[in-house]
RNA sequence: CGGAGCGUAGCUCAGCUUGGUAGAGCACCAGCUUUGGGAGCUGGCUGUCGCAGGUUCAAAUCCUGUCGCUCCGACCA
């Protein structure tokens, strides 16, 4: 390709409206346009890396077995009625409505249509497993895109399902999945870590979200240096808090004492209270479908909402409001306490966080403004419906499996691994028979990639001040070749033509800088890219029979005119083949 | 949806406080010079000042509304 017959709008500054880096350069580089919020146009060059990460998910899925299919974006809402997510997805569906005002949507995600299409056309466990993906576009009403092509109303998904006749079977389907992935990350050029993931309402224990460490990154992941744990935050335990649970009896009842004012735990934790919070509890009340539910914490801690949804068994939850916790329990939120309320309202269910288990000489909110009890002991003045794991993990403390200390980092997901069960397949209908003649649901798995979210990815990983890094695996070109001089009649410029002519009929993706700019724009402009070779031809190094050959991000190596070919043929390939 | 901020040339931004009829740099076009890391000089083009209403002799500037965008929170690949 040459520079001037394709479009690679350059910037010297980036657009206002991008934050983070990788957004910057997806549009300095000339890859990315934005059309509206979370709706972008990708431009030639940018396109071509998307098509080489779609190219590497194809090859490894085709390897692990599942077959490409291709489904339809625009979806009927009934499908979605019977699944039961067109209330609890609500929030991310796009509705159209065609002229004869019917409705339908805009595919999210494709649960539904593959498992009616399974429904439909698997019968018997001996056409099982079978593991469906495609690559395709989903849109999704986002509250808030964002980052570019990290969070987008429209983008490119890689979606699997997989379906087969048992438990044991789903699990080396997910295996399978999770191999894939490791492989396609790889080869795209990016460190990824495998971590446990939360589950959501569905429950179980088998899903693995694949993170990309970064800064920018939307996600907390909690693991530990042996690399023999890692989870999102969400889901991650830990030996529990640094800082022990009093369990010393103080008095024989709680007491009451005068707290004017205080209505927070770090008021009560400083003078002249000197309360430290993980010797107090911390009462939250929440309004789940309807009914209010109390969730009691050490002081110091923070609810997981992932967790708590997870016991509650449905997500959709809020925090009530002063108004309702008032007419509830009589008192003011920050008022609010464990002994009373737990105790006069039967009608409210309580949740209690295990670290509270056997806690002695706490103090809580006397549920009178301006008053809190100490000397409170758990068991003995708090009535407690379930005991759970509901506190967020801290960095610091220690790993239940490996006993080392915790860390805690951002990152990006870019893929995600799931057993789904049989929710789907009951629901949808998606039975076989089994070897007895019994009719059964197939077991099903899920599995996604964020195709455009990883090719950011790769970006945010790759780079230098001056640009993008491209791994040889989804650079747009392998090699930028670079005459300082295009004048058709110039020998560096015939020399570049001839090379550029060997590379291409040999396969190697090339792209012929031919634009008359001054040496230092075309450098600038390449390094930005971050095509992985350059070869530059100019009067110096000709005038001593030689070319430069640099790697992006690594120094010039001058090469004897005769022996550029080779030696660039040989670069690409060792490259492709790490 | 809650909180914060921003909309002026293709891009980055100044001008707004204190109303007087729109600017700079880069980009773009022409010419000359230059030619190994975003050149120099000369000349030129570029705007419904996001949109609508209001106040005023006069609005980019003040007021109201509205739309869009960005950031923080809940959702997710």
């Amino acid at each position: 390709m040459r520079w001037t017959q394709t479009l690679i709008p350059t910037l010297r500054e980036a657009p206002a409206d991008a934050e983070i880096l990788s957004h910057k350069l997806l549009l300095r580089a000339g890859l990315l346009r934005k059309l509206a919020g979370g709706v972008y146009t990708f431009l030639p060059l940018g396109l071509r890396s998307l098509r080489k990460v779609e190219q590497i998910v194809r090859e490894e899925m085709d390897r692990a077995g599942a077959v490409e299919v291709l489904m339809p974006a625009l979806q009927p809402p009934d499908i979605w009625q019977q699944s039961g997510r067109y209330e609890s997805a609500r929030d991310v569906l796009f509705k159209v409505r065609d002229s004869a005002n019917r409705e339908w949507l805009l595919g999210p995600t494709h649960e539904e249509v593959i498992t009616l299409l399974a429904a439909a056309e698997i019968n018997s466990y001996r056409q099982l497993p079978k593991n469906f993906y495609q690559i395709q576009v989903k849109f999704r009403d986002e509250i808030r895109p964002r980052f570019g092509l990290m969070r987008a109303r429209e983008f490119i998904m890689k979606d699997a399902y997989s379906f087969d006749v048992s438990d044991e079977a789903a699990q080396v389907s997910y295996q399978k999945m999770y191999d894939a992935y490791t492989r396609i990350f790889a080869r795209c050029g990016l460190k990824t870590l495998p971590v446990e993931a939360d589950t959501g309402v569905i429950g179980g224990k088998f899903s693995h979200e694949f993170m990309v460490p970064a800064e920018t990154g939307e996600n907390e992941v909690v693991y530990c240096d042996t690399g023999n744990y890692a989870a999102n935050l969400e889901k991650a335990t830990s030996q529990g808090p640094i800082t022990p649970t009093p369990a010393v009896s103080a008095g024989a009842a709680p007491e009451r004492f005068p707290t004017p004012g205080v209505v927070t735990i770090e008021a009560l934790a400083s003078a002249p209270y000197n309360v430290a919070a993980h010797q107090q509890i911390k009462t939250l009340i929440h309004v789940v479908e309807g009914k209010l539910v109390i969730a009691l914490l050490r002081g110091d801690d923070q609810l997981n909402e992932a967790k708590f949804a997870g016991r509650l068994g449905t997500a959709t939850f809020r925090a009530a409001t002063a108004e309702e916790i008032l007419e509830a329990t009589g008192a003011h939120p920050g008022s609010l306490g464990a002994v009373t309320s737990t105790r006069t309202k039967p009608e409210i269910k309580v949740f209690a966080d295990e670290v509270l288990r056997g806690a002695r000489g706490m103090t809580t909110g006397a549920n009178e403004d301006g008053f809190h009890l100490r000397h409170v002991d758990m068991e003995r003045d708090i009535r407690v419906d379930e005991w759970a794991d509901l506190r967020t993990v801290r960095a610091g403390e220690l790993c239940v499996s490996t006993g080392q200390p915790l860390k805690i980092r951002r990152a990006i997901e870019v893929g995600h691994v799931f057993k789904l069960g049989t929710k789907y397949s009951e629901k949808l209908g998606a039975l076989f028979l089994d070897e007895a003649g019994a009719r059964k649901p197939a077991v099903m798995g899920c599995y996604g990639i964020g195709v455009t979210r990883t090719l950011q990815a790769v970006i945010e990983q790759c780079n230098d001040k001056d640009g993008i890094l491209w791994p040889m695996s989804v650079a747009p070109y392998q090699v930028c070749i670079t005459p300082l001089n295009v004048a058709a009649d110039n020998p560096g410029m015939k020399l570049a033509e001839t090379l550029y002519a060997e590379l291409t009929a040999r396969g190697v993706e090339v792209i012929l800088d031919d634009r008359d700019e001054r040496p230092g724009v075309k450098f600038k402009d390449a390094d930005l890219v971050g095509f992985p070779l350059r070869v530059s031809i100019g009067e110096k190094s000709l005038a001593k029979g030689e070319v430069e050959i640099k790697p992006r991000g690594g120094g010039v190596t001058p090469v004897k005119i005769e022996d550029a070919l080779p030696r660039v043929l040989g670069l690409v390939q060792e490259s492709e083949a790490r």
